[in-house]
DNA sequence: AGCACGCCGACT
DNA sequence: GTCGGCGTGCTC
């Protein structure tokens, strides 16, 4: 039985992250376990505070004399938060974060304020009756009342609470209108029909859906080895439209019936009403959805439901991970493959191998799914670590895959097409049209033009605050798409003076007006950052295309996520190379993930898909490999070079990003860092360098570069490198961030 | 984070 | 001579 237990103190601050020592009282022997809540008094005060159990031993590494005893346990906090601990403990470790950043990702922060539900104001009269009901509020004097209609003539619904304080309204003044039926306030779910205005509810029970052979031989053999009692990971590689989702189901069914929950994490674009209902319909009450646009207190509420057995099943974004089910049977992780999963902040943990890593700790299986898996886990299905289920056919009788045609753009020009679009897209967009099917058309990039330069000395317009040029909108503002910076087009060049300035490049503003010009008949629809940062601009686009509001669609990465639209029977990806020739090692693994997944959002039903992919590199591999849907032909070359390279997963790489507004001071910090990091025999360095854009938001930016065999030698370079900048003062002012990449 | 100790200026 | 500024350092 052991005599000490180390506590982690529950405050925000480096200094005291890190495990004391406390002697465990006789009545709390055994009872205390590594994520116990306990109280311990603390400095010179001895004042209570609550901390957390990180570990047990049995002898003082102490002076025993100044150890203090645990003065209590707070009961509540033992089984699902224990391993959510224990999880914080493996982040911290891994990733380089303090205790309590890693205890803060991993337990909801219960909101002393009680939860504020969102609410929002929605105005139900005609604009003609709002001048009136306006004309009548400034009569009476109702100042408040006032400017709350006036908002009304921007926008027909606004967040309540944005209203009270800015408005300073009371419930006093929108009550009236309220009645009268000129305003209605309601609580809204992300995911309330936008159309029938019908929330979600106990689900229908749904017709029992049969899987195909391929779909019942990966639940089946899953399913097969949980009962007997084997848990480990396994990776569904399926194509687009294979229906990996039917399988999910049959494996929620299964660890539910066993008395287990379930976490379904999905990229965050992936959740749409769509989704939703679909997992309603089967499940009913006992399936709870998360997004990250809930409150922190909100998601307390869910966490809440979630230990009190309300629900079984979690499906959300990353941070659903750590929803604290007392019973976690099992974690899926939908799109695997997807960049989301890696989080922006500290902690920058991924999702995958924080999953296993809870996996473990719970004794659940963990099941990963794509059309594209990432090279890691693909690697690790291959060696035999993860079992592997294939999925070659699409799920939908009759789907077939589509036919790819990849057309060389230099050919195309060289025979004096000068258009964006290729002749062979052009009668294709034409023949689909007159057919009555639907299109979408790809671009990675938006807004209008790609740059605005000065024909007269070249110069190029850029952001004053970054180290990239701006892009022309259709508004005629230049945007910065890093730091949001923007300035109305000049007339004439700011440098020289001339008058003669030329947009060059093509964003997804400038197709949009091409296609109306080209087919002027066609209803079209543009989905890009621009059109969705409203609220419920996504779903609105979405629903408006899968109603056949229009017959094209054009749009950036958002559009290729997942979305199912049957009446698509063309894609045009008009630009393939975009992604090539990024400054990344895995630019030519997001090139393909890209392409193969636009590929499969043609022909979902049975009309026959085409899909045409525009480029200046027809012959590159990722390319090839991609038009012919070839994921193992892909594989072998791309690890081919990661091999050649050097590159994860072939060792373990960590990156080493320093950031400060004085040139200088970056510099210095990363002379010190890369010369500690060089006495490590075992890593590999590269750099440091200028990051790839060098200047961002008026920070300076130095890259290095640390590849190993083993990631504890980079923990270890962490480690080190952050004591001596920490220790030699260079840390001050400026970002110090690590990423490890394996 | 808190709370101590500690070493210099303006006050009873 | 004392009161008090918050700089530095420690908390099992």
């Amino acid at each position: 039985m052991p005599e000490f237990a180390d506590v982690i103190i529950d405050i925000t601050h480096e200094k005291v992250d890190r495990p004391f020592q406390y002697r465990i009282p006789g009545q709390l022997k055994g009872a205390l376990r590594v994520g116990s809540q306990v109280e311990v008094p603390f400095g010179k005060g001895n004042h209570i505070r609550t901390g957390y159990v990180v570990g047990l031993s049995d002898r003082a590494e102490f002076d025993p004399a100044r150890i203090k005893a645990i003065s209590g346990i707070c009961e509540k906090g033992v089984s699902a938060e224990a391993q959510l601990i224990e999880l914080a403990w493996w982040m911290k470790e891994r990733y380089g974060c303090t205790m309590n950043q890693a205890l803060k990702t991993v337990l909801p922060v219960k909101e002393q304020v009680r939860r504020q539900e969102s609410r929002f104001i929605r105005c139900l009269i005609s604009h003609k009756q709002l001048e009136e009901a306006i004309a009548e509020a400034a009569r009476k004097k109702y100042r408040a009342r006032e400017r709350l209609l006036r908002s009304f003539l921007e926008t027909d619904v606004i967040p309540y609470e944005m209203a009270a304080g800015q408005l300073n309204l009371t419930r006093a003044s929108i009550k009236p209108l309220e009645e009268k039926g000129i305003l209605a306030v309601e609580s809204e779910a992300f995911f309330r029909d936008p159309v029938s205005g019908i929330y979600r509810d106990g689900g229908k029970a749904e017709p029992e859906v049969c899987l195909n052979e391929e779909q019942q031989a990966a639940a089946e053999g899953i399913i097969r080895e949980y009962d007997q009692g084997i848990r480990k990971t396994y990776l569904i590689h399926g194509v687009t439209g294979s229906g990996k989702t039917e399988v999910y189901m049959e494996l929620i069914r299964h660890v539910t019936s066993l008395g287990k929950q379930v976490i379904l994490l999905i990229p965050e674009i992936a959740l749409t009403y769509q989704t939703v209902l679909r997992f309603t319909r089967r499940f009913g009450r006992r399936v709870s959805f998360m997004n990250s646009r809930l409150s922190q207190g909100e998601k307390y509420d869910q966490f809440e439901r979630a230990k009190s057995g309300d629900v079984q099943i979690m499906i959300g974004p990353r941070s659903a991970l750590f929803t604290p089910f007392p019973n976690l049977g099992l974690i899926i992780i939908d799109e695997e493959h997807e960049s989301a999963y890696k989080s922006e902040i500290t902690p920058r943990y991924h999702a995958r191998e924080a999953a296993g890593q809870r996996a473990r700790l719970c004794g659940a299986s963990l099941v990963l799914g794509s059309a594209t898996p990432s090279l890691e886990t693909f690697t690790r299905a291959r060696h035999g670590i993860y079992g592997y289920f294939s999925i070659r056919k699409r799920a939908k009788k009759n789907s077939v895959l589509p036919r790819v045609h990849v057309v060389d753009m230099r050919q195309e020009l060289k025979e004096g097409n000068r258009s964006i679009f290729s002749r062979l897209l052009y009668q294709q967009m034409t023949e689909t049209l007159e057919r009555k099917e639907q299109i979408m058309l790809f671009l990675n990039r938006r807004g209008y033009s790609r740059f605005l330069s000065c024909r007269s000395c070249g110069e190029a317009m850029k952001c004053p605050h970054c180290d990239v040029t701006l892009t022309l909108h259709q508004n005629g503002q230049l945007v910065c798409h890093y730091c949001g910076y923007q300035v109305p087009r000049p007339s004439v060049c700011p440098s020289c003076g001339s008058p003669y300035l030329a947009p060059f490049g093509t964003g997804t503003q400038k197709i949009e007006a091409l296609v109306k010009e080209a087919f002027p008949g066609a209803g079209v629809l543009r989905m890009d950052l621009d059109t969705t940062s409203k609220k419920g601009g996504h779903e609105a686009i979405l629903s408006a295309f899968a109603d056949r509001q229009a017959d094209i669609l054009i749009g950036t990465q958002m559009i290729v996520k997942g979305h199912d639209f049957p009446a698509v029977t063309l894609v045009g990806i008009l630009a393939a190379d975009l992604s090539l020739y990024a400054p990344d090692y895995r630019c030519g693994e997001k090139t393909f993930q890209l392409l193969t997944q636009a590929a499969g959002r043609a022909g979902r039903d049975a009309r026959a898909g085409q899909v045409v992919i525009q480029s200046y590199s027809p012959e590159h591999y990722c390319i090839q490999t991609a038009a012919a849907q070839d994921y193992e032909g892909f594989y072998a070359r791309e690890m081919e070079y990661r091999r050649l390279l050097r590159y994860p997963p072939v060792c373990v790489m960590m990156t080493l990003l320093i950031g400060s507004e004085r040139e200088e001071a970056a510099a210095a910090a990363m002379e010190t860092a890369a010369a500690q990091a060089k006495a490590f025999q075992e890593a590999e360095l590269i750099g440091p360098v200028n990051a790839p854009i060098y200047k961002l938001n008026d920070i300076y930016r130095k890259i290095l570069y640390m590849k190993s065999e083993n990631y504890d030698i980079l923990i270890k370079i962490r480690n080190q490198v952050e004591t001596v900048l920490e220790r030699r003062g260079l840390s001050r002012g400026i970002s110090i961030q690590f990423d490890f990449y394996s």
